[in-house]
RNA sequence: GUCCCCAUCGACUAGUGGUUAGGUCAUCACUCUUUCAAGGUGAUAGCGGGGGUUCGAGUCCCCCUGGGGACACCA
């Protein structure tokens, strides 16, 4: 089969995770077919289009790994893949339509369109334009222009009959044309509206299958009778059906948690995020979780296997699946990726080898803990630094306890002995430290944990206290006391 | 308000007329254990409601309800 699919973001905010899932869907079934999956940016608002946010779309994308095979930055025959450097071909189309009498110039201005909007929805009477400039005579036109008023143009809607078509996701939809209304397609600014410049690139480049978001579903209609009065071939459309927050609305910015870059920084791995989105709105007939590779995503992906219900993002199975990756990374890959967090909050340079060395230590310890990245430096902060910052309520609950200070402080004199320093030797001591004064192994162990690390929570203790090494155990030991004491 | 779409555990989903309604996350037990995590075992939990069609309905049809989306010189 021959696929031609495009992701055609709007650059007006940083590529948001609707619309990861979208190109990503886009992208497996062009990898699937082994076809082409094209970027076309379409910056036709001229008021919120930014280059930042062109950028971080470039960036999004690449960090994803979700690669196009023509657009920006690369090419190909069916260029430029900008829409604002495209605007000819949009004009040349526009006379073509206005010529052929099926586009109106339309002379209501912004402000008179918005309040009559606005009496509309106030009056809970649909709000499309009522086809007022539909029918102006020449010299009422000429009025207009004398007034000098600008003008837009108007697709003529036929207010009878209806308008279908067959979605990949859907099934048959169909409009009943009535309820259209007359559209812009070309704004008083000469640039195109989404319907008018979507359509002529699709077709242009020769588009096999739109696949978008749900909430394009009603603009396939207006899009359909441009086809038809075109003259151009229908491609394929697949409408995805929406990502919701946890409230069940549109996910948007007020979930906090919508832009790639968000996403990025928190350390969550791409493969990752990748995986977790295929599976909001696909899946496998055996519900598969989790896909050892893209290239096994891509062989198994199918359009026809996409739900329609909506999904609801869960941060909590992201989170799952996050940790479930960071898991099966070497301890190298896993050091590569952590240090920048590292680094941030000033634990660890990495320059020197001992360094690095010691850091891999710690971090293999860690990386089963990891739900995300930058965990590690909440997770490991006690390895770096001598500034150990004690939990209080860890401190109230098990340092403040009855004989804790004793023990310790006579724990630590049997440590003073313990020799070779390393994990068998320790744990001997330990154990039999236990024996000796009849505890438990945690009556013992809590203590020594929230004294040289701060925390509740680490991992095994001995593994802990032979990295940290016998120095540093005894004078953390000793520093603890000191603050019990005060 | 009008149009359109959607409906299986709390969440993501499998299921295409006959199933003890399966899996994963989350939750809760138990287990391992020096804590947390990971792992293992198990549990709780679902077909929104009402009518049909059928020997038989989560699966097909209709209605209701609920949810969502669209209705811009935004995409």
């Amino acid at each position: 089969m021959n696929v031609r699919v495009r992701f055609a973001p709007s650059p007006t905010g940083s590529l948001h995770i609707g619309g990861v899932r979208t190109a990503l869907f886009n992208w497996l079934l062009a990898k699937h077919y082994n076809g082409e999956f094209i970027l076309r940016i379409e910056d036709t608002d001229e008021l919120r289009s930014t280059e930042e946010s062109t950028g971080s779309i470039f960036e999004g994308l690449k960090w994803l790994g979700i690669d196009w095979d023509e657009g920006p930055g690369i090419g190909g025959g069916f260029g430029p893949y900008t829409q604002m450097e495209r605007l000819h071909i949009y004009r040349e189309y526009a006379e073509k339509l206005l010529r052929k009498k099926v586009v109106y110039p339309c002379y209501c201005t912004e402000e008179e369109l918005t309040e009559r909007r606005e009496k509309a929805l106030k009056e809970r009477i649909p709000p499309g334009y009522d086809g007022r400039c539909s029918h102006l005579s020449e010299s009422e036109k000429r009025k207009f222009e004398n007034e000098g008023r600008k003008s837009v143009l108007r697709f003529r809607v036929p207010q009878d009959g209806v308008t279908r078509f067959s979605d990949i996701v859907r099934g048959d939809v169909e409009f009943k044309n009535s309820s259209l209304h007359d559209f812009v397609i070309l704004k008083s600014s000469y640039v195109p509206t989404f319907n008018f410049a979507n359509v002529i690139d699709d077709h242009l480049m020769e588009i096999t299958h739109v696949i978008r978001g749900d909430e394009h579903l009603s603009n396939t209609p207006r899009q359909i009778l441009l086809y038809q009065t075109l003259g151009f071939e229908m491609p394929e459309f697949a409408h995805l059906p929406m990502i919701l927050g946890s409230d069940g609305a549109k996910l948007s910015k007020r979930h906090g948690a919508i832009s790639v870059q968000w996403f990025k920084k928190e350390g969550f791995l791409p493969g990752a995020l990748l995986n977790y989105l295929a599976l909001l709105g696909w899946g496998t007939t055996d519900s598969q979780q989790i896909f050892n590779s893209k290239e096994e995503m891509i062989e198994k992906f199918s359009l026809d296997r996409v739900g329609k219900n909506p999904a609801v993002f869960d941060m909590k199975k992201l989170e799952w699946m996050d940790g479930y990756y960071i898991r099966k990374l070497s301890i190298d890959e896993l050091f590569e990726l952590v240090i920048p967090y590292l680094r941030e909050s000033n634990l660890i340079e990495g320059r020197n080898s001992r360094e690095r060395e010691f850091a891999k230590k710690v971090i293999s310890l860690e990386q089963e803990r990891l739900k995300k990245l930058s965990e590690i430096t909440e997770f490991t902060d006690f390895f770096f630094t001598e500034d150990v910052k004690y939990d209080s309520k860890a401190v109230d609950e098990i340092l403040r306890k009855g004989s804790v200070p004793e023990l310790l402080e006579s724990f630590s004199g049997k440590l003073t002995k313990v020799e070779p320093f390393d994990i068998p030797t320790v744990e001997k001591a330990a154990k039999e430290f236990i024996n000796e004064k009849n505890l438990k192994g945690k009556d013992l162990m809590q203590p020594v944990r929230v004294a040289i690390t701060g925390k509740k929570a680490t991992p095994g203790l001995f593994e802990v206290m032979v990295l940290l090494g016998k120095e540093k155990v005894l004078r953390r030991i000793n520093k603890a006391l000191e603050m019990l004491r005060r």
